[in-house]
DNA sequence: TTGAAAGCGGTACCAG
DNA sequence: CTGGTACCGCTTTCAA
């Protein structure tokens, strides 16, 4: 007689004896397009709802794959990563995979220790959203069958599949937008963070202007965060000279600049100062700020990291780049007369 | 010879073979306080390295427990949530447990379907931050031993853990701030969800403004988010006999809601009118803001998770209320004189 | 269609 | 300390 006791989980085992039928039989019934006569489904149905028993994935992993899908990310709570999470969880799941969510920090340490986390629980692959693993470690995750998808990171880590959207078009267009609104002094906000997204939307920028023979004043006041703008509007405005033509690489640090600029330093955007952000979050089409942006086509990435699971063969070094959109707000004049 | 194709998993039999031991070697190696020699832990380590072998965790649940938490929530990106998440990720990676999320709508078929599938996971335990799960299911999860931990759901679900946070004081202290504000005509905006939380803090409001004998203009706009703030806005202030004091029972209402106020009507505050909101999101102390408001413990709430996790015994009908911490900041004068 | 048995990757127990 | 073996829950041959 087996051991009824109600703290663990039920299993076929025990349908099959409660229907009076083999464990074979319960997992048939289970199993999509396996051969069971009405009579015994049946049987082993009843005996299951009866019971509460639910296929235990875990011990089906051990022919099959997993479907566990890894995402590793750090700061969950920026906007952007929270929109990120959000659509990459739901278009997964109802692509029939399963999302684990590491959260690390994103040193290379924390993330390579979120990578072997991923190894140890079979992940199908990995996606990383935050910090750049070892190329050593993306060799393991290839070498054990594991798909290594690196959104918005650097790039040339071969063997695994990159995605991103286009910093480089991001930074030459918003100069092209702060030139036409007439703006005659650049200013670039960036952070102190050395992501290869941020580095390479302020250095397109930054060549941009050059090319026009413009200089640009470049701040980075601390991590990319609301007050990181604040303060880098302290120091701008602090002095003489300031601009009155603004690129902040992140919108969360657009946010903060526009709000000391204009509530210490009495500022009117667009009129004195115009503004130009990335990310297209929430906020940034909040009354309050109306800030002209790009957005990050999120769903088109999402799409594209379920269409690279479901073809495993289609990655493998590949890198995608997808087009940021601009959005038009208020925060930058229209064409100058 | 074992088939050596690298679209497969490294298995502790590879490593064996490949340091010219057992599988139990290889096993003991990996496990806490066994008995191997340095000899052989060393000529393991050293083939598991060159293979790149990591612990199939899922293999051991088999045996054991397996330290999978499953988080259901929905509206990932509103802030609130997104800090939840986060904090709650990390908190119970910080315990060993490895978060599952599910990312669901909140009517009650979703969350169900979301409970299944923790069940087949073996979670140990399943967090509902969104929904409510029918009591039906909720006793299929304990009757399959695993913990259900509702935060911020209504309670009275035998069997579950309830967490979550004192609505009925936020409600009463709201008024108070309102009063000792001077305000004399009340509001309060809500939104259509019929959330118990929403509920409760609505209902402890309008209670305790009857006790003084003042009644509460009630607005219900649409969900629980910025635009709804706005359009209660815009249905309140375009007409006359407007409230001067107004209870949000959201920080995201409460934002878009003092936006609208503001930027359309031109109102000044907390002049010309105070607004309370609750959750302390991070914009709630944007400079654009600077909301007075209720914190959402998340921390606190968070360990009181890990703690029932850790103490399987605690829960089973317990139920957890923790004080929101009061927030001042600008949006509500000090004492009228 | 059905049940018996093997095997997936690991761990725990046992004898040596 | 070590290797052999049984078993965890499930799916999949293979015979019947």
């Amino acid at each position: 007689m087996r051991d009824t006791r109600s703290r663990t989980f039920v299993t076929a085992q025990m349908v099959a004896e409660r229907a009076g039928v083999s464990r074979s039989a319960v997992s048939r019934t289970f199993t999509d397009g396996a051969s069971v006569s009405d009579a015994t489904r049946r049987k082993v149905l009843e005996a299951a709802a009866a019971l509460g028993y639910h296929v235990n994935h875990l011990a089906r992993v051990l022919r099959e794959r997993s479907n566990i899908v890894c995402l590793v990310v750090a700061d969950m709570t920026t906007p952007i990563r929270a929109r990120m999470v959000d659509v990459l969880t739901s278009k997964l799941q109802a692509a029939g995979k399963i999302t684990m969510v590491i959260n690390t920090e994103t040193d290379t340490g924390s993330v390579s220790s979120a990578l072997k986390q991923t190894l140890n629980y079979r992940a199908d692959a990995t996606v990383v959203l935050s910090g750049t693993p070892p190329a050593s470690l993306i060799e393991t995750c290839l070498a054990n069958g594991q798909q290594v998808i690196l959104i918005n990171r650097d790039d040339g880590l071969v063997g695994s599949s990159n995605l991103g959207v286009d910093n480089a078009m991001a930074g030459r267009e918003a100069l092209f937008l702060l030139r036409r609104a007439g703006c005659q002094r650049l200013g670039l906000i960036a952070s102190t963070a050395r992501t290869a997204s941020l580095m390479e939307r302020k250095r397109v920028f930054v060549e941009a202007a050059a090319a026009e023979g413009m200089s640009v004043t470049i701040t980075e006041a601390g991590p990319t965060t609301y007050q990181s703008g604040q303060e880098a509007a302290r120091r701008l405005f602090g002095r003489s000279q300031a601009p009155d033509g603004v690129f902040c690489v992140t919108d969360l640090l657009a946010l903060g600049f526009m709000d000391t600029a204009r509530l210490e330093f009495g500022l009117r955007i667009p009129e004195d100062l115009c503004v130009v952000g990335f990310d297209d979050i929430e906020q940034a089409g909040w009354q309050s700020y109306q800030l002209t942006t790009f957005a990050q086509p999120l769903d088109i990435m999402a799409d594209a990291v379920v269409e690279l699971l479901l073809n495993p063969g289609l990655g493998d070094g590949s890198r995608r780049i997808i087009e940021p959109i601009p959005v038009w707000r208020r925060s930058v004049r229209p064409a100058a007369g």
